[in-house]
DNA sequence: TCACCTTGTGCAACTAGTTGCATAAACCGT
DNA sequence: ACGGTTTATGCAACTAGTTGCACAAGGTGA
């Protein structure tokens, strides 16, 4: 239950149209929850039926139309209460992690390739989140909204560094191990 | 398409009934692919279904009948195969650092004694791993599967240890705002 | 021996997210 | 005025995961 509030949160941050939304979660906002634009368009709709956004009523409304919207105050409010609410951490998946363990079991054949690429792929992300920071966060601005953005980022930035460290030394592991095939024989 | 192939790799370490896995998934395995019994019991039926693997014929099967089930080699190329293929990370979802983000805008109220719950979640689970590393992994082992199944709680500890770190200095950060209501005013 | 608890298996319905495609307007060159 | 691309909205079907409940067998104490 968590996209109608990153929508309610990205709206309040600029009202905007579906699209916008879309491009917006494939940047900022993506970055800790991705949406594909059918969720978005759906969601909006169900927004919209609960009173909590309503389209802002500039142009009329026609498909192909570009269509904005904008929180109201209920809208609001249920985001405050679900921000404060106690929630517990969902349990993590991870399709890596349950490769490596599969390949104590089938052999490593094959996989360092990929977490070579999954290496290359988390250097590229922390070089942006990099260059937002110094781009968006020079040195010297308090301001709470900042600061509590600026955590989040941190937050990502600190967890490109784990996996590059991380997938660093699974390779340098790989190097040194024996090499190829099952490790348990038929 | 991630479940069977966990499943696969549990049964090879040890054939195991329903419930049995159900276990082993609230321990090692679930730290990074979690799994309820019914999506196990499902899964261990279309498992068998597509000849992957199968119901060791000890007992006769009745409800309420303990039923053991091993991998068949079709199984075991299966998750090699699984194992080696190139496969693009999934885009995390984190319902903390968006409601961090949600905050920026309604006002951080309520949050912080969430963000100390889950610190202390986050202590307890490093504690755990840590047990883990103690009696699982005690310096002086290198077999393959043994690093191999290191690398992989060493990657748990890390994360702990990241989410432990970037949940202190958020509370420290919350400690210095100017506390409570929203931060853009109506 | 009967009521109750634990162990073990399982179905059905629901929620959330993904994939593939349809449609419509606007803009753009020819 | 026409055909092609881009922008924008949306439906339908599917896959994966969650929740709530049902049912059977075996053990345990009253």
């Amino acid at each position: 239950m968590s996209l109608p509030h990153a929508i309610l949160t990205a709206l309040l941050e600029k009202p905007s149209s579906g699209l916008e939304l879309t491009r917006r979660f494939d940047r900022s906002i993506g970055y800790f929850w991705s949406a594909t634009h059918q969720q978005i368009y759906r969601e909006l709709g169900k927004l919209e039926a609960d009173g909590l956004i309503r389209a802002l009523p500039s142009e009329q409304p026609a498909r192909g139309q570009k269509k904005s919207h904008e929180v109201l105050p209920a809208g609001r409010a249920e985001l405050a209460r679900w921000t404060a609410a106690s929630q517990d951490p969902k349990p993590h998946r991870d399709t890596l992690l349950l490769r490596l363990r599969a390949a104590a079991v089938v052999g490593t054949a094959g996989l360092e390739a990929d977490l070579r690429r999954h290496l290359q792929l988390h250097e590229r992300q922390l070089a942006e989140y990099q260059e937002i920071e110094q781009r968006d966060f020079p040195p010297g601005r308090d301001g709470t909204e900042d600061r509590l953005r600026h955590l989040v980022l941190r937050a990502g930035i600190d967890l490109e560094t784990f996996w590059t460290q991380w997938l660093s030394r699974a390779l340098a592991e790989f190097a040194e191990l024996p090499d190829g095939e099952p490790t348990t024989p038929a």
